[in-house]
DNA sequence: AACTATTTCAACCGCACGACA
DNA sequence: GTGTCGTGCGGTTGAAATAGT
């Protein structure tokens, strides 16, 4: 296709950005807001590709970016939410208020995918390429004690950031949800179907055994049971799909709106609403997540196992008791 | 103290996608 | 339908910090 380059790179400013760069950045982001990065370096006075103008702001100079050691509630998020998602960081990032994919990326690759790797003996990374990432550098054959974090505060940006932060912490916006929200690239997510006994088919939206499932497992209509365990186990990554759309928004969304869009009754089923049908891609992201089928019935009431149940609860965070609707 | 090895993470790169003309 | 623009994403690189000798 062809693309011009998105600057012309001669005479740019490459590497760290200095204190002084970023306060023109920030400057001019707070006055003009973001966008139209490509015009951005030229009208700010940068001399910077408006790529590198945009991954600053966006990993670095944002107030709302949360700073410090990933916290072992962020870090156990990750692992799950990598173990759904893969390397989809933007969409993990989304979960994490104030953390960036930038970020997640990096503590994976240094922290997390070698400790998940030593917990899963067996092949666990090879299912859909990720957890595989580690550049030559990275790789550590054994457990050696890691180093203590500290901060690498060059003389330069970090300084004018650090102040960042300490003007406005995070915990100053206790609902800053998520540095990014939109994520609409990834294209499949595979996971496991429960044991096909947990899972209720739903063949004929007419006549279908919802009696005896609700018998098996009864809940209350609307309302989670709780979860209080992990993932299970037989939730993996074949077998399973789910479009794009649905999943990012699921993720992104806080429970009150998926509210809005899905009900757990109580025969483990999930009653999706209008709203989510005006969108095929939508509507064939819910059937594939909530069915284990790539259909959904004409009754928009599609059936999940226990298993699906509780590990979507668990995504969404999920408080056991909330009513759902 | 000096040097080397290792680790960390900010920044870069190429590509893909949606919007638009 | 085609090409371009604007943007976002995931993978990779390499400078700097740190640990080890």
């Amino acid at each position: 296709m062809g693309r011009s380059p998105c600057c012309s790179k001669e005479g740019l400013n490459r590497g760290a950005w200095t204190a002084q760069e970023d306060r023109i950045l920030t400057n001019y982001i707070k006055a003009h807001g973001e966008g139209r990065w490509r015009n951005l370096p030229k009208k700010a006075g940068l001399q910077r590709c408006g790529k590198s103008c945009r991954l600053r702001w966006l990993n670095y100079l944002r107030p709302d970016i949360k700073r410090g050691n990933i916290s072992p509630d962020e870090e156990e998020l990750i692992i799950r939410l990598h173990k759904l998602l893969g390397n989809r960081w933007s969409l993990i990032a989304g979960r994490l208020p104030g953390r960036t994919d930038n970020e997640i990326k990096n503590y994976w690759n240094t922290n997390l995918g070698r400790k998940v790797q030593s917990n899963t003996p067996t092949n666990s990374q090879s299912r859909s390429g990720h957890v595989d990432q580690l550049s030559p550098n990275h790789q550590r054959d054994d457990d050696r004690p890691r180093k203590v974090k500290s901060p690498r505060h060059s003389e330069t940006s970090k300084m004018s950031t650090d102040d960042n932060s300490a003007s406005e912490s995070p915990s100053s916006k206790p609902d800053a949800r998520s540095v990014k929200t939109n994520a609409f690239k990834c294209s499949k997510v595979l996971i496991d179907p429960p044991p096909e006994q947990e899972l209720h088919r739903n063949e004929d939206p007419i006549n279908t055994d919802f009696a005896a499932s609700a018998a098996v497992d009864p809940a209350p209509t609307g309302v989670l049971p709780p979860f209080t365990g992990n993932i299970p186990a037989d939730l993996s990554m074949d077998d399973f799909e789910i479009g794009d759309i649905c999943l990012s928004e699921f993720l992104n969304s806080d429970t009150s709106s998926i509210a809005n869009q899905g009900q757990f009754n109580s025969n483990n089923s999930i009653t999706i609403s209008d709203d989510l049908f005006a969108d095929d891609s939508q509507v064939q992201g819910l059937g594939w997540a909530a069915l284990s089928s790539d259909s959904v019935p004409d009754n928009h009431q599609a059936n999940a196992g226990p298993n699906f149940h509780q590990a979507f609860a668990s995504f969404l965070d999920y408080n056991g008791g909330d009513q759902w609707l």
